[in-house]
DNA sequence: CGGTTGTTTGACCTAGTTCAAAGCAAGTGG
DNA sequence: CCACTTGCTTTGAACTAGGTCAAACAACCG
């Protein structure tokens, strides 16, 4: 709610991926944040844009989506609280892709020649913000290979490792029980899946024990049995301390 | 292979990304780079390993891969002359995929302390190279959009347009007429195809009139076909000036 | 209570896989 | 200059993972 809770967030992210210093973290809580609350399945950002802010997900999941000519929907990464989906913004003038909030969210808008500046004084920041969008490239390499090479159930206990890992590191979640109130024709896009498919999945996850659900939330009952089945593997995440 | 003609590459390619200027071409220029040629199929930085080079491809295909628990080999980009593969390595130390050589390539590599300096002293290099970085990461975000929601005709369209579209950028094609000596096992390890529908859609793709092959060169007799067949759009490469 | 959005089910279908064998081109050694 | 590998492409036939369609069900909400 207040100024400072959002810098927090953008704090705390950082601090998972980077090392970096008190100094700094002075500077990233002078950088004003203006807050904004969404309903689920917004545009924040749309394919073509040539925006002048970049976002932070304070709260909820954010998707980067594309269409095909056929007019079929790809989510091609999901983003968490502390994220921040479109810093490729500060370098890439115009929008290869849009964002869209998947569940309802809170979302915290940064000026670029805000960030600019910061980055232009700050090379430690700008390395942990260059580092940031090399970690989403290399979410994106893993997202490649889990829907080009994985089958659906893999692919699915996949996905749900990806998300309740990076919930847990970013401090969202406790154990191994999530909130996530996405619905499962969005995990169909994540995952180039048909909805029926995304169903049939996830109870089939059910019923091998690895997963509970009720409503939006997700316990994963056998986290070991879970990244087993859905061949997890968490170095392409480059946590600094791998929490498990 | 004089050491000027290593680095030609590297300029020409950041020129055709980013705004570069007379003062940075020397510097970039003055960057030792150490040439080595490679057969196809030849892993040039492994998963796991913390490489103290990156390299630039001189000449030839390489791509980024992965390899899920069952073995199945995902290549998530390919990567042509002028093209810094694994830049990530300055910023993340342990790689989360391998780089291999498609064909037979000539690599330069450059070490990451040197890199690091020139980073640190020359912002605008700096931020050129941050560029390529992300726009790897765009090209990423395509594929996984191909991957997952394009059928195989359009997908195998789709990989044709980029990779002769970027041939061309770089100067490595006149016309529409490429030397791409890539087998169709690795195509369809990029497209998550096996390599018969490869081998099939290629030849629909040569019925159709969009494209003649002989050995390894592909000639796109109807570019504006191909690329609506493959749903191509070249918003995702983010040229400077895009050449058609 | 009716409307809306999301989940679940069942039956049928097809795009793409798998397997196995047959071509084909290029290089090697005798 | 010819037999022999070796690696890649092409073909055919059978199969299956996952898609599509359509309807039922459940939950939420004003």
């Amino acid at each position: 709610m207040s100024p400072t809770s959002s810098s927090d967030v953008l704090v705390r992210k950082l601090q998972t991926i980077s090392d970096i210093r008190e100094a700094d973290i002075g500077v990233l809580r002078s950088i004003p944040i203006q807050e904004k609350d969404y309903l689920a399945n917004h545009d924040l950002v749309r394919e073509g844009d040539r925006p002048v802010y970049s976002f932070v997900v304070l709260d909820g999941l954010v998707g980067s989506t594309k269409h095909t000519g056929e007019g079929k929907r790809q989510i091609t990464s999901f983003f968490v609280a502390g994220d921040i989906p479109d810093l490729h913004g500060l370098h890439l003038s115009i929008m290869d892709c849009n964002f869209s909030t998947l569940t309802p969210a809170r979302i915290g808008f940064m000026r670029h020649d805000t960030l600019r500046s910061v980055c232009d004084q700050h090379p430690r920041i700008a390395a942990a913000f260059w580092r940031s969008t090399l970690i989403d490239a290399a979410i994106y390499r893993e997202w490649v290979t889990n829907v080009g090479r994985r089958e659906a159930y893999t692919r699915m206990a996949h996905i749900l490792c990806e998300l309740i890992f990076r919930l847990r590191s970013v401090g969202r979640i406790q154990d191994h029980v999530a909130d996530i109130p996405i619905t499962q024709a969005a995990l169909g896009d994540a995952l180039g899946l048909s909805t029926v498919h995304v169903n049939r999945m996830l109870q089939e996850l059910r019923r091998r024990g690895l997963i509970a659900t009720s409503g939006s939330q997700v316990h994963a009952l056998d986290w070991a049995g879970l990244t087993h089945a859905g061949d997890f593997d968490t170095t392409y995440l480059h946590q600094r301390n791998p929490a498990d």
